[in-house]
This record gives C-alpha cells, sequence and structure tokens, in this order.
DNA sequence: ATAATTCTGTACACTTGTGTCCAATATTTA
DNA sequence: TAAATATTGGACACAAGTGTACAGAATTAT
C-alpha cells in the first residue's frame, strides 16, 4: 500500500529523498532502458517489496528522479535569472560550470535529460513526452532571457532572439552529448566560445565568468 | 555455423544486406537497449535459429547496422569532399538536407549515432567506443574541412580551425537530438543558420545551398 | 497495552529474453 | 545422384525481470 494519514506507525526507515537521490544517479549512468526494478531497489537502498510498497514502479520514480536532477543540473541557474537582472554574466559563468561538471565526472555521464529525450523520445511516449517539456521549457526560458539580454543592451545579435534561443538549446543539448566524448574541460568550453561569439557576445564578456 | 566456403549448397533465402538494413531502421527507431534478438529476426524477417545462425548476436547487428546507417546518413557527404574542392557548398546543401530529413520523419527518430552515443557511451565499453570513434571520425573529418576552407578563403573564420571542427561536431549532434523535440524543418534550418553565421560564414553562402 | 503502520526477507507465479539444438526440408554445385 | 549447405519451425534449458503476497518483527501514536 501507499502511505496512507491515520494513527502513527512505524516510519519509513529510509529517507525518500535520498532513495529518489541514489535512483537518479543510477538513470543518469545507465540511463532509463537500463535500468531494472531490481537495479533500482538495490541503489536505493531498499527492498524490493519497500520499492514496490512506497512507489509505484520504474516509470514513476523516473519521474521523480528527472525533477530532481533539474534541481542540481547547472542549468538550473538560468531559470533563477528575474527581470531587469543581467543575463550575460549568468549565462557564461553557467556554461563554464557545465564544462567543469561535465568534464570532473569520471564516468562521462553527460546530462541525465539529454541522455533520455535520445533514448525515450518516440520509443516511451509517456516518458518522451515529459522529457520533451522539459526541453520546451528551456527554450522558453532562453527566449525570454536572449529577448531580455539584447533589449539590456548587452549584446548585439545578428539574427532574431528567438532564433538565437533556439540554436541555444540546440547547442546545449549538443554539448551535453558530446561531453561523453570530449573530456578535457578547455575544450568544451572553446565550444561554448565559439558559439557565445558566434551569436554576438563580446569577447570581454567570456572570461569574466 | 557461420558460412563455409566449398562446395555449393543452399543458398540463404534472404538478402543479408535487406536484413541488415531492417535490423538499422528498428536500431534506429527503438535504441540499442530497445530492441531484443527477438525483435530483431522479426524485423529482419528470418527466424530466430537463422538469426543465430548467420550472426553473432545483438550487438554483431548493431555493429554491421551502424555501419549501414553511416552510408545513408545525410552528413556522409562530407567524408567525400576533396582537396581543392569547395567545401561551403558541400556544407551547407548537406545542412538543408539534414534539416530535411529530420523533419520529414515522422517517427522524429533522429539520428541512430546520436542517440545511441547518449545510450551506450558509458554504459557498454564495447559499443560505446565504437560509436566514440564515429564522432572522433567526423571531428577528424572536420578538422581537415574548416582548415581547408579557411586556406580557400571561403570564410573568415574569428576562432582557430579546430576550435570550429569542434563546435560543428558538438552543433551536429545537438542539433540530431533537439530534431526529436523541434519538428518543423524552418526552424531546425534557423538553427543550422545562426551556427554558420556565427563561425563567419557569409550571408549569401546560405541561400545556395 | 493496543491499533496502526512499515520494514524485512522470502516466496511465488508469470512473462520475457537468450542461446542452443534438432529433424525435416530445400537448393545448389560437383 | 550425392555432397554440401541453408532455412524452417519447434523445442528446450536457463537466466532475468515484474509484480504480488505474506508472516514476522519493529516502531509509533493513542
Amino acid at each position: 500500500m501507499t502511505a496512507k494519514r491515520g494513527a502513527g506507525g512505524r516510519p519509513a526507515s529510509f529517507s525518500r529523498d535520498d532513495a529518489i537521490e541514489r535512483a537518479m544517479q543510477l538513470f543518469w549512468r545507465d540511463g532509463y532502458l537500463g535500468v531494472t526494478a531490481r537495479d533500482l531497489a538495490d541503489a536505493m537502498q531498499i527492498q524490493r517489496s519497500s520499492f514496490y510498497n512506497s512507489f509505484a514502479g520504474k516509470a514513476a520514480v523516473f519521474d521523480e528522479a528527472v525533477q530532481r536532477y533539474l534541481d542540481i543540473a547547472p542549468d538550473r541557474r538560468l531559470d533563477e535569472i528575474g527581470t531587469g537582472e543581467a543575463v550575460l554574466p549568468v549565462l557564461v559563468a553557467t556554461l563554464r560550470e557545465l564544462c567543469r561538471a561535465r568534464a570532473a565526472d569520471p564516468q562521462a555521464r553527460g546530462c541525465l535529460v539529454c541522455n533520455c529525450v535520445a533514448e525515450l523520445v518516440g520509443v516511451d511516449a509517456g516518458l518522451g513526452a515529459a522529457l520533451e517539456l522539459v526541453i520546451e521549457h528551456r527554450l522558453q526560458v532562453m527566449r525570454r532571457l536572449f529577448a531580455q539580454a539584447a533589449a539590456q543592451g548587452e549584446f548585439a545579435p545578428r539574427v532574431a532572439t528567438d532564433d538565437i534561443a533556439r540554436a541555444f538549446v540546440s547547442f546545449l543539448m549538443g554539448l551535453n552529448l558530446v561531453s561523453k566524448v570530449i573530456r578535457a574541460e578547455a575544450e568544451l568550453w572553446s565550444i561554448c566560445r565559439t558559439f557565445l561569439l558566434g551569436i554576438g557576445v563580446a569577447e570581454a564578456d567570456l572570461d569574466r565568468g
């Protein structure tokens, strides 16, 4: 049974947050299809019976794991840029951090979302759609941010900011994916550099990340 | 047994090429882990016993399927550009064709190689390494091509051509991946446009693809 | 103390996947 | 025709995965 509210009882001995965290780490490394319910329960350090008691199954845990991933992903900071705030410094710092994190990961796992978009969109209707939403959200946020940055005179776009936003999301997914093959932080950063210069960011703004 | 050379015998009733082609289509749609040996034999339209007779297993078929994919992938044309030949027209035409193909695919499968890099690199050592080689090869070819294009005065690079090559491969992988979510050809093309303008390709060279 | 609730560990039934094997049949070359 | 080779279709053994069930122990609130 799932938890019911009522009189007291034995409390869960595991932290649900910790369990989801461990599940997320596993999905991150092995993808969705590469993980079984057994693997999950093992990684979450709970019995398989507890697993089925407390969670609806692999797909449900995956949903929660993705949410958890979004909380710790380097690009979460882009969602927190407010209106009126400077965009470029945060953008540059975020990309720097992303390169650092991807290169520092000894397992070269790349990005959980990107990996699973490749794996699940068009394969699993439900999970694929959920992941598409994450990408759509990133697109929406970037449209707002690039419009804002241009309006604030932070850079001189050579094409429509909506086009830049789309190119940025594509660039970001490519960077995450290629980071599984290109392992040197400096080379990953050079990709960011090339992209940023290309969309009109000034050289001077790149080093102050 | 695998085929032995000797006196004649009953010839294989199926075309090995067709079988690999069908296997490739299946891997393209469902990924590697999403496909079982049964699925494979079914798709290849051969008995499961014939499957094990004629192929070493799923992984071996996958290897052949990847090679087949490389033969039909839009970016194969980039490998055929000779020394002294103009690079940009082919590059632009290739990207146009890529956008067209990705948008025209009703199943939104993206790129088989990119999908499987996301799925397998770091997960399956053998297959992952083989896919990494494909990416490394693309990197090598692009280094040569961008150096050639710059030397031939086809465009004015603002950063080192090696950096552009790296950024291009990343861009290409991102485009393939995002094409699973962004389905309109015009939007995919706008991503290419933004990238090409960014690395210094002249506006005039974009429309003559 | 009692009821409520959860965990543990094991067990079970069922499905799916893997790889092998075989006898019968079909087709080609020598 | 005989030898060689392939396919067919079914069967088998085995491993792995899924989801459920249950009895006993543990812990909490009332």
